[in-house]
RNA sequence: GCGGGCGUGGUGGAAUUGGUAGACACAAGGGACUUAAAAUCCCUCGGCGAUAGCCUUGCGGGUUCGAUUCCCGCCGCCCGCACCA
């Protein structure tokens, strides 16, 4: 490492990453580089990678979106974009509240203190962000505008209040996510979570779900991935509202059973009716019912978490009741309440039609219900056809259904649908087609201190108000204490008591703060004017938006889009923005995976702790200290868990941030999961070196030519192609977001300018070297920015290269006027053939038919076929 | 179960609308320079033969003059969703 000095090179030194990138990040700094006005003439470009929980380090995963973004924020900008690339924090959420309950401080103190040392970790990766527009989602700042902007959608009635079941932590005294109950308990406490009704805020996005699920169509520059998930989410199944009579009984005085079914063309297989133990009719009858008491208390027990579910066994309680069969005189069918019918989806009620649905037939069997087929499978026979342990669900023709046999499935749904919207039951028509989406409304209420303040006031005379805009924003108290569970919000001595803004009588502030979805719903609006005093400055936020390319990690396909889609849309509603989609394309990256290291004893060993030897093909590995022989595991996602994480920190400490970045581009596929490996950092690492060295060289070589003396044309001719070329296709490659073809297209340039270097014409090449030297390097500060400024620096150039122009493509240099053929006999490649571009077939025939590999094959005969793809291919069959 | 994706050398991966499969990189092996090492440079590198041949993009079919690419059927892996009526 120090024998720099016996490096002969003419190159001289080595190029030192550790003095170069803190000495360009101060002139990119001080000459505000990357600080974007918004009157600024050119064209916009906004692109945006998901902003980061500042957890207080960042980690391999950001180095890899934020490199990512950074390539398309400098090459937009040097093709003259009016370029935006803002950097904020995602700031609120609970693990600032479990720091300071285990380190005794504030939450505000622990995020913003990781703000600072994330944010210097990112200035140290060189990222060409405006760091004018920063903002931290947890400031008042921020929060102010989104309670406004609360108020005005609570107006415009897109926010209402309901009641809703949790997962309720006793000890802990909060709400829990599904993902926090781990086998029925609280993740932190352990105790048994209950399913409690509490009234919470709710933004409506289910009243979007048609257009957000239709509006995905349009988002033709997301990955298809997404949009499948996202379609899957809305979940929209079209069917029938169906109406059962109840036969008349004193359990109840209710007439019917409301039930949704997307089969409504299997109705005549029906044999009983199942009502979900949350159904409203389950608790009227439950309470002269002890064994289905039992029965509800039973299944709320159990969880819903979905292992649980899938495990559980198809039961049901008999409720006594029976409704009459819709289509068959004189029959009726038994009410069940069932354990697999959920209330939250269509109207808790079903029919069960055990033929052609397998949990339903699963029922029916346990309680010997009556199992009759009405579709026939295609060249089955009505006569013998039975049902097993597998109901049907595939296509047929419908039989044993009286006016409906014979007809398509889709035939007899809507033959049937006619038949029940012409009757009435309980004076209403007996069915309707209906539409259900499983997409629900948004819950946003959590009973956590660290998040935004929903800014309602709870007033005994006069209800639920919103807090007048002039009194926000609704300030987090500083003075809390979590040295007991629930909300540190709700315990606060002094803050929830207040008066009402109407009467002004004592009223209660409402204590419960927003998801911080809400939060990450609307940052990119507010990056475009972030110090506006109004939430957006709408003629600014319709300049910038949608946002041009926006990267992150699939985690978030579903939730944080779909919550800003639909944001996006309320504010559009309430005036804050004037467009609907706020994404125009989107970009969702692979993780960053590593080796993964066991001791003798099975635990996990971090790759720092590590010696790799290689023998031949073989790899070993043994504790750097003890020399303990280690077992090499799978490659996994960094973790913590497994220790299998390398820091950013001590890379960029090592290497440099360019040879991170430059890693983190090559060889995968974006999209795709990258393998961390020394031996790849070493490697990008070396390619820094040899770019400084070519720099060094070509600079000295074009000293010493003072004339351009005779040239052997042809050579320049085809360095100039490749260096036209490769600045071409590397602009492709960046519009199409494919980093690592781009990658590979430089070291292909920079390996033609080396040879040319060494070569014997170098003298004669000098000036097209020095140019396509000059070009490399503008192409190279897309990935390593600060290597790009030194190498500009002693090409002699002016400015900055983050400054420069992207280089001009000569078309000339696109073309050739000779194309090399390939010569297939039989498909199969025999030779080749130089001809002049765009040579007639024919031409291209006579040629390739008189060569002797040709010749040889035909042996004589006439050719059976030749087919000539002009500039392409020729092949013959003989 | 439903939906989506993927399968190419020792490894990561390239390959316009079907047109020279294996670009580029990593690893490995050999060599040069050096007292030595590092660094650098050169060569080899899908398999079998080793001459001019044959095989090869998970497997089996098909379409085509021609298939990694399109179609059908399998096998394997990954991801998402899921008692959704």
């Amino acid at each position: 490492m120090k024998s720099c000095k016996d490096d002969h090179h003419v190159s001289g030194e080595r190029y030192n990453p550790r003095e170069s990138e803190p000495k360009w990040q101060k002139v990119w700094d001080e000459n505000k580089s990357f600080v974007t006005a918004n009157d600024d003439p050119r064209d916009p470009y906004y692109v945006l990678e998901m902003f980061p929980y500042p957890s207080g380090r960042i980690h391999m995963g950001h180095v890899r979106n934020y490199a990512m973004g950074d390539v398309v924020a400098r090459y937009h900008r040097a093709r003259g974009k009016n370029v935006l690339h803002p950097m904020g924090w995602d700031a609120f959420g609970l693990p600032a509240e479990n720091a300071a309950i285990e380190r005794k401080t504030h939450p505000g103190a622990w995020t913003y203190q990781n703000i600072e040392a994330m944010k210097a970790q990112l200035k140290s990766m060189g990222l060409s962000i405006d760091w004018t527009r920063e903002i931290a989602t947890c400031s008042p700042d921020y929060y102010k505008h989104q309670q406004a902007m609360f108020i005005d959608m609570l107006e415009a009635g897109l926010v209402t209040r309901k009641s809703s079941k949790v997962n309720w932590d006793p000890v802990d005294m909060t709400v829990l996510a599904n993902e926090q109950v781990i086998d029925g308990k609280g993740w932190r406490s352990g105790a048994v979570v209950e399913q409690r009704e509490l009234t919470q805020w709710f933004f409506r996005i289910s009243d979007f779900a048609e257009e957000l699920l239709e509006a995905l169509d349009g988002l033709t520059d997301w990955p298809e991935k997404v949009r499948v998930m996202q379609r899957n989410w809305i979940g929209k199944s079209e069917g029938l509202r169906l109406l059962f009579e109840l036969e008349a009984s004193d359990r109840t005085d209710a007439n019917s059973i409301d039930v949704f079914t997307t089969r409504p063309d299997t109705i005549f297989g029906a044999s009983f009716i199942a009502l979900s133990p949350d159904h409203p009719l389950t608790a009227q009858l439950a309470a002269s019912n002890p064994a289905l008491t039992e029965f509800i208390a039973e299944f709320h027990r159990q969880g819903t978490a979905t292992e649980t579910l899938e495990k559980a066994e198809k039961k049901g309680v008999f409720t006594g009741l029976r409704v009459k069969h819709p289509v068959i005189e004189g029959q009726s069918l038994p009410v069940y309440v069932a354990n697999f019918v959920l209330m939250d989806y269509g109207t808790g009620a079903v029919f069960g039609c055990p033929a052609h649905d397998q949990r339903d037939l699963d029922f029916a069997r346990k309680y010997d219900l009556p199992v009759t087929p009405v579709v026939l499978p295609p060249g089955a026979d009505p006569a013998s056809f039975t049902i097993g342990n597998e109901a049907y669900v595939d296509t047929g023709n419908i039989f044993n259904s009286d006016f409906l046999d014979g007809l398509t499935i889709d035939e007899a749904k809507a033959r049937i649908a006619e038949h029940f919207a012409a009757r009435t039951v309980d004076g209403k028509p007996q069915g309707k087609v209906e539409v259900n989406y499983r997409l629900r409304d948004w819950g946003i209420s959590r009973q956590r201190y660290w998040g935004c303040p929903i800014p309602v006031i709870h007033c005994e005379v006069c209800g639920t108000i919103p807090v007048p805009k002039k009194d926000l924003p609704v300030v987090l108290p500083e003075d809390v204490t979590f040295d007991k569970p629930g909300n540190a919000l709700d315990h606060h001595p002094t803050w929830k008591h207040t008066h009402c803004p109407q009467c002004g009588a004592a009223a209660r502030r409402e204590t419960d703060t927003m998801d911080t979805f809400v939060d990450s719903s609307w940052y990119f609006a507010r990056f475009t004017a972030p110090h506006a005093d109004t939430p957006t400055i709408p003629e600014v936020a319709n300049h910038w938006l949608p946002v041009d390319q926006y990267i992150g990690g699939i985690e978030h396909a579903i939730l944080h889009l779909l919550y800003s889609r639909f944001f996006t849309r309320a504010m559009k509603a309430t005036g804050h923005v004037g467009l609907s989609e706020p994404f125009k394309g989107m970009f969702t990256q692979g993780m960053v995976t590593h080796e993964t290291y066991k001791g003798d004893k099975g635990e996990w060993v971090p790759p720092t702790d590590i010696i790799i030897e290689t023998d031949g093909d073989t790899r070993t590995a043994r504790h750097a200290q003890t020399g303990a022989p280690i077992t090499i595991g799978s490659v996994e996602k960094m973790s913590k868990s497994k220790k299998n994480v390398v820091d950013p920190d001590e890379i960029v400490r090592s290497y440099g941030a360019d040879t991170a970045r430059w890693f983190m581009l090559s060889d995968s596929p974006p999209e795709r999961d990258v393998q961390w490996t020394e031996s790849g950092v070493e490697g990008a690492s070396r390619f820094q070196q040899r770019i400084w060295r070519l720099v060094h060289d070509t600079v000295e070589l074009s000293e010493q030519t003072s004339v351009t003396v005779s040239q052997d044309g042809t050579d320049i001719l085809a360095l100039r192609k490749t260096i036209h070329r490769t600045v071409a296709g590397v602009a492709q490659d960046i519009e199409g977001l494919g980093f690592n073809r781009a990658v590979a297209r430089i070291y292909e340039l920079t390996n033609a300018l080396v040879k040319a270097k060494e070569g014997k014409a170098a003298a004669d090449l000098a000036p097209t070297l020095r140019d396509g030297v000059e070009k490399l390097v503008q192409l190279i500060n897309l990935m390593m920015p600060h290597l790009a400024e030194s190498c500009w620096e002693v090409l002699g150039k002016q400015g900055l290269v983050a400054d420069a122009r992207w280089p001009e493509v000569d078309p000339a240099m696109l073309v050739d006027d000779e194309v090399t053929l390939p010569i297939q006999i039989n498909g199969k490649r025999r030779g080749e053939v130089t001809v002049a571009k765009d040579m007639p077939a024919a031409e291209v025939e006579a040629m390739v038919l008189a060569l002797e590999i040709v010749q040889k094959a035909l042996d004589g005969k006439a050719p059976k076929k030749v087919v000539v793809v002009p500039n392409r291919i020729v092949n013959i069959v003989v």
